[in-house]
DNA sequence: CTTGACCCCGTAGTTGCTACAGGGTTTAGC
DNA sequence: GCTAAACCCTGTAGCAACTACGGGGTCAAG
């Protein structure tokens, strides 16, 4: 057996789904690997971090574009990192705005939830959805 | 031109997207209306209710398959209300595993937010992502 | 009588995976 | 040497919940 990460293993190194793995080959956002000679993927080390680099952009939920981008970052190191920051600070907002819409909902949530009426129709949670505002 | 509403119209009254009603009748949320003569759908103010009613089932962050639930309760107001109150108190969970997944996003960009390096090299998102935990 | 705004249907695209189906290969144990 | 498990391959279809076509028919105003 020759030197490298087969995709299974590369999986359990990166903390990323084998499926997810091809997936991101076929998207472009991994570098197809070489093939040993029974046409298994064979990868290396430089694999294994920039699989590694895409998780952890994915938990910070960045989307795939956005990964993209930060990748050709890591990939020409001289450039000034100011379109990174412009996608962080506009991925903070949607995350902010995110957390805004959820507490809402949160709210709402708790006001309606803990009804132990016997007829639907006196539900708190049905009611507020057939007469609520709007 | 009969009585009731074109879908249009109805798009308008609810708020929802003239697209995504005729989608919530495809998938059998909204039931099937009444046709005029030249074919187009005729809505009455009963359809107008159900699909507001589904429209603020989504804006509390209820999914398809818990709000086709909520509404056989409204058809069935009898019914004691106890399946509605469990789809609020599961969704609830929901949102708030949500809420704390995104503030947990919102502070690790916060901190690698404003970064200013001349050199992506040394950008702090860069530099999270490249050799971050785990 | 034409122009624009509306309606019809069916299908494909979106995001980011995940799950097959239907194969080939390798490895460990007997 | 053989078999069974555990791995790998490709390609395609499914998920949620829409949204956006493409290619047509209809209707109301000027």
């Amino acid at each position: 057996m020759s030197q490298g990460y087969t995709i299974g293993r590369l999986s359990q190194l990166s903390g990323v789904n084998l499926e997810t793995v091809r997936y991101y080959e076929r998207i472009g956002l991994l570098p197809a690997p070489q093939r040993a000679d029974n046409g298994y993927r064979r990868y290396n080390d430089a694999a294994a971090r920039r699989l590694r680099f895409i998780r952890r952009g994915r938990e910070l939920g960045f989307g795939i574009e956005a990964i993209r981008t930060l990748l050709q970052l890591v990939d020409h190191p001289q450039q000034p990192c100011h379109e990174a920051d412009q996608l962080t600070r506009s991925h903070l907002e949607d995350v902010e705005a995110k957390i805004a819409d959820l507490q809402a909902m949160r709210d709402e949530l708790i006001r309606l939830a803990g009804c132990q009426s016997d007829s639907a129709e006196h539900c708190r949670l049905i009611e507020a959805l057939d007469q609520g505002p709007d």
